[in-house]
Order: C-alpha cells, then sequence, then structure tokens
DNA sequence: GTCTATAGCCTGATAGAC
DNA sequence: GTCTATCAGGCTATAGAC
C-alpha cells in the first residue's frame, strides 16, 4: 500500500512477499477485502491505543486533547498508507465492518471528553463541549496531516511546513469558545489587561 | 474516477464510454499518465478560475480570501475526483508536468496576496503575511474539504456538519495574528494575568 | 496447509489493414 | 482516424492433488 497506493494492495503480490502462492492466502482471508478489513481493524486499534495512552498521560482537559491528537498524527504520518485507509477513502468498493470500525468510534469519545474536560476546567466556554467543537477540531488535524501527507510524505511529524503549525491551531481554541462566555471574534482588548 | 477511485482510470474503460476502441485512443494520447497530465492541467486551470473569480468581486483582504477559498471549496466538492488528483496523491506513479502544475503554483500567489491585502488593510498584523499564514490557512481549507470528502461526499459544499465551519475557522486569523500587534492571546502574561 | 493448474476476467500498449 | 487482432502481463478466485 505504501508503494502502490492503498489501492494497489493486491493478493498476488502479498503471497509474492511472503514466500507462498496466491491460493494458500484463501486459508485465513476469504477475500480481498476482508484482508482490507483486517488491515483497518488492527490500523484502528492502534492509532485508538496510542492516542488514548498520551491523553491519559496529560492532565484532563486541552492539554490531554492536544497530547492525544499530536500522538494521533505522529501515528498517522509514521504510518501513512494506513492513516489512508482509515481517515481517507480510498478503496471505493471497500466499507469498514461494524467490528472494524468500532476503534474509530471511540476514538470521536475520546476528543468528546477532552473538549467537555476543558470546558470543565474553565479552559473554554460552554459552546467548547458541544459537537460543532469536535468538528471543528477533527478540521484541525485533518488538514494538518493532509497537508502534510499531500506536501511532505517523506517528513516525519514535528518537521516541515505543517505539522509544527498544529499546536498554534489548536490554541486558537479559546478565542473560538472563550471561557468568559463573551460572543467570538477576538473579544475585547481583555486576556491581557493584567 | 469518481465511481472507480482516482486510480480506478482505465482507458479500455474511457474508450468504452467514448463508444471507440482502446488502440483509438493512442492517436491522441501516448500514455495513461499522459491522460491524468491532461486531466491535471485542466482541472488545475479550471479551479484557479473559479477561485480568481471569486477574489476579484470582493473586496481586497480577508473578505477576497475567503470568498476564493469557499468557492475553491465549491469547486472541489462539486468536483471530487478532480480535486483528489489536484491535492491528494492518489496515483504515486503520476507526477504533473511542469505546464500542468503551473495553476497550482499560481493559486498559492492568490493566497499570499490576499493575506498581504488584509496585513495592508489593517485587517491582520505583519506575521499575517508570512508563509507561516499561508500554511495555516491552507491547513483550514484542506482539512474542511478532506472531512467533507471523507464523511459526507454526497453533499454539497454548504451543506452538513463541516463545511459551514470554513468561515468561522477564517474569523479565527486575526487572533492568530492580531492587527495591532500584540502576541497571541494568552501567549506572553499567561491565562492567570487577566 | 501448501502446492499446481486453470478459469475468467482485466489492463496498457502495438502492428497493421482499411 | 478508426478498426481487428494480438501480445504480454496483471489480477481474484476456485478445484483438487498431496
Amino acid at each position: 500500500m505504501t508503494e502502490e497506493g492503498v489501492n494497489g494492495l493486491s493478493l498476488a503480490e502479498v503471497a509474492r512477499r511472503l514466500g507462498v502462492t496466491p491460493p494458500s492466502l484463501y486459508k485465513y482471508f476469504p477475500s480481498l477485502l476482508s484482508v482490507y478489513d483486517a488491515l483497518y481493524a488492527r490500523a484502528a486499534r492502534a492509532h485508538l491505543d496510542v492516542m488514548r495512552a498520551a491523553m491519559d498521560e496529560s492532565e484532563p482537559g486541552l492539554r490531554a486533547l492536544e497530547a492525544g491528537l499530536m500522538a494521533s498524527g505522529h501515528w498517522c504520518i509514521e504510518h501513512r498508507a494506513r492513516a489512508q485507509l482509515l481517515f481517507w477513502r480510498p478503496v471505493p468498493s471497500f466499507e469498514p465492518s461494524p467490528d472494524a470500525f468500532a476503534p474509530s468510534v471511540e476514538m470521536m469519545e475520546l476528543n468528546r471528553k477532552g473538549l467537555a474536560d476543558a470546558v470543565a476546567a474553565g479552559e473554554l466556554g460552554p459552546d467548547g463541549a458541544t459537537d460543532e467543537a469536535i468538528y471543528l477540531v477533527s478540521i484541525m488535524i485533518a488538514g494538518t496531516l493532509s497537508q502534510a501527507m499531500a506536501n511532505e510524505p517523506d517528513l516525519p511529524w514535528g518537521d516541515g511546513r505543517f505539522s509544527p503549525l498544529f499546536p498554534k491551531l489548536m490554541a486558537l481554541l479559546p478565542a473560538a469558545y472563550p471561557p468568559d462566555g463573551k460572543p467570538t471574534r477576538r473579544s475585547r482588548r481583555g486576556q491581557s489587561g493584567g
């Protein structure tokens, strides 16, 4: 998948690299799509574990949320092809089974919890715990990743022009959902007047 | 490309739908990759024209920039497969020729000009005209698009959970590059200062 | 659980008649 | 500028021997 595109996975090539013949694979997987499903399931699980571990190591709230998403970005860049399988839809005929998809649902819950904790800690206003805020955050990480993967496919997370900007984006969240409940844009001069 | 993925384009299928036989296509294109290149060139040109027209109709600065990027988003959602060909890299063996790529360079210049105008108009601080700001904006539009395309592939621009959030993201730019030159909120004196 | 053999499809590309 | 015929190869998947 890394070399030929996610779509380029073929059982024949898998067999070739395993040193077996294609029919042997059918003892383990009933079809090519079932191989994609197994890849999806394992990748989703690995990605979720990495993200949760990073969040658990930081204090709940924006710091944990950012740590989790940074770890997510790191994993995605390190496993580009699998990340594409998870988050883009490069194989139109493939849709993950409910079992394989389960970790993805759990991941959304992690984000939701991170935002809710941030609201509870007073880092964000009450709107910071809405679905809209989740979508906003998902746009930020997805944008950083897609730009990094498309334009700097060989650079690790943390290098290059895009991934270092992610913390800067996260730092804008309090401007979008101000803790004092003031309306969005560049809420008055405040904050700095100490 | 829409039906089978960008990678799924085949000369045989093109010929089939044109009502001719595959060898006939070789009178017009020397190879499959040259077909991709022609598709890329036309799409890049069409996308650039749409974006520039939208920017020309708005007053220079943040309004024009947002109008241009909104038009870009609209075009990308309306022409998903072509947008993927332009902005993701779904066909590893294909790289656009310099001629085909030229409009993409011009597009970056449009963004640069939009930000420079915004700084000149006092909408953003001087940092708003840096390369970093361009990358930040590109992350915003790329994130909105990739989330919309991956999760709501059948909804038009303006509908759904993601594309309506793009203006909200653009509205955060003045918080990232404050016009009065003040450092980004809560970056200097810290959150305890206020 | 591996293999050979094969069916039945697809592809990109070329040669050469008309 | 279209066609027929063809090459040379790819692929998924199955049947059945060992």
